[in-house]
DNA sequence: CTGAAAGCGCTTACAG
DNA sequence: CTGAAAGCGCTTACAG
């Protein structure tokens, strides 16, 4: 099947006997081109549906005006809508958007970000991956291009970073267990230290303190991993305690429901018996029943800050040294549902 | 904050005494140059870190080795599969990604369209928008770039499609029916004429022939902008009348689920009294209760093929007229679980 | 085996 | 007000 060809400037040019330079001037409304000579030459571009090579155009100025976005899984629904956030925002800005998964694979993360380079991006927004420990590969990207951490970050990279204020967060979730009663408060994180396992961690571990109740480390759950079904396996361990939990805090929805399903399974009533509170108000919360507490992240805000903090760095002149990056942490909120509602 | 230019081939060049030339077909491994300078070249390419300029190779090739994607809303689970087939394909292939959303705006779509005409990608995978009718600015694109529809597709635009076997699913899923007992079964379908749920309709009305069961037209419920609450509210009414169905299947699991919310609530056993199938597999069907029987869709296998047959016109030489356009249907199959069984 | 030159489509400093 | 020329980084037909 035969494509029509692009029309390009010099096509225009000889058509109306101008020179190139003056129809390009005259399409980006130059001062110096008369307006009888733009009326004409955008008269005729319109004509042939001239669309500018954003390439060629791109090539020349090297801003290409696209940016690339590395994430573990596209699929996940929180991931989805950062990725939406960045695309709305991207838009409004006049930047196209590369998407690429990492999957969870260092590797396969290092390999993305270096197509990113090769293909000249103008800037990199990235989510980690679980277990990026060779930091160096990250460093030599950042000599190179502006690059944004979002969601999953780390601290010790020293570029702008984007997250939820996990630590608030759970720290707000388990204030209100305990104030609806609960004090046998157990918790479901992540083994490897994931900055946002960590920061939800803290958030829990202050709240506690806070209130006075001692910490009991038989109440403390860690899994690789973490998925609904690891959130049954948790649940599971966790009603056979001598000393139950009253309450349980899981650092993704998945696993609270994971948790919801053994606890249903049982006959355990939530939340008189056992409460649940989850993280990240994924669909999935208010088709469990009892509904799910959890944590409201706005995903949309966040790729769409992750993305105006990068285009920031991007159109300012890099001539200045000075360290500019900072961590902006946005606020997320709890909803309480029936999985931790107690009049 | 300085950062590192890109090292060229002028530069490396330059550094080692050859030709840009010489350097160049090095690299390449072109015939022509003696190993000795190719082992020169190379060694020193890499000690630079040198990374080839997509931009320049691609602007100069015009095969920027990109392709576009539109789809209506990325966020949707099964969409997002879809996606990752393409990029998971993409990679295999080198080819880059440009993700963007239509919103289900007929306007967005085009200027997304249009977008993806300027920076020259070298292929469109498309899923059409709810009431895409003005199919000009559609055949318009086609007549300058490969472009494959999938998922949301619209027969009379004369292109390859990739869609789910539809009509074939929904038979599949009425004769279950149908074999545990079923004989008033309802439908919650569209409206208007998406392609997907004349498809599924086409299915049901064949199946309830083939079998000899009279359609009743009150247990056909259409409704715009289907989901979660419409299947509720048509629910709602189905229980409502004289001659209750004694099965619901809806053409998508939100509309399912939100159909066994309100036999939930309403104590309605599923299935005894009613049985509910939906489809697509979301993973909202397992979290339900009782889990959804449903259709499951391959997004992941869709959104390759998809990429499969662009890239394979893309890359064919384009020199013969003959309309290649097809219309593959991948294979979706019926996941019977609690809502419907029924031994 | 290697190099000089043209060209992909565009922009812009320099001349007039 | 307009044009010729250089250049972005690369590849490749043409010459030697």
């Amino acid at each position: 099947m035969k494509k029509k060809s692009n029309v390009t400037l010099k096509e225009i040019a000889k058509i109306l006997g101008f020179s190139i330079s003056t129809v390009s001037r005259a399409l980006r409304d130059h001062v110096d081109i008369s307006d009888e000579t733009k009326a004409i030459v955008e008269q005729k571009a319109k004509e042939l549906n001239y669309m500018p090579n954003m390439f060629a155009q791109g090539f020349r100025s090297s801003r290409m005006h696209i940016i690339g976005v590395v994430v573990p899984k596209l699929s996940h629904y929180f991931t989805s809508t950062m990725i939406e956030g960045i695309l709305d925002y991207a838009e409004t800005k006049g930047y196209r958007v590369i998407v690429s998964e990492s999957k969870n694979s260092v590797e396969k993360q290092n390999q993305m970000l270096n197509t990113m380079l090769q293909f000249n991006v103008d800037g990199i927004l990235l989510s980690l991956t679980r277990k990026t420990a060779n930091v160096q590969d990250i460093l030599n990207i950042l000599d190179r291009k502006p690059l944004v951490l979002f969601d999953k970050v780390m601290s010790k990279i020293p570029c702008t970073q984007i997250i939820i204020d996990g630590k608030q967060a759970a720290y707000n979730a388990i204030e209100h267990l305990i104030n609806i009663g609960k004090r046998r408060i157990a918790i479901f994180k992540e083994t490897e230290n994931s900055f946002n396992s960590e920061q939800r961690f803290e958030g829990y571990l202050k709240a506690l303190k806070d209130y006075n109740i001692p910490i009991d480390e038989k109440l403390i759950f860690s899994t690789e991993d973490i998925s609904l079904e690891k959130g049954e396996q948790l649940a599971q361990i966790a009603i056979t305690l001598k000393q139950r939990p009253d309450a349980i805090f899981a650092i993704t929805d998945s696993c609270a429901i994971g948790a919801i399903k053994i606890l249903n399974k049982n006959n355990i009533k939530i939340p008189e018996e056992i409460a649940v509170v989850g993280f990240s108000n994924s669909a999935h919360s208010t088709i469990i029943e009892p509904n799910l507490s959890t944590i409201n992240q706005p995903g949309h805000l966040i790729g769409k800050t992750a993305l105006k903090y990068l285009i920031e760095e991007i159109e300012t002149d890099n001539n200045n040294d000075f360290q500019s990056s900072k961590t902006v942490e946005i606020k997320s909120s709890l909803i309480v549902r029936d999985s931790s509602f107690i009049v």
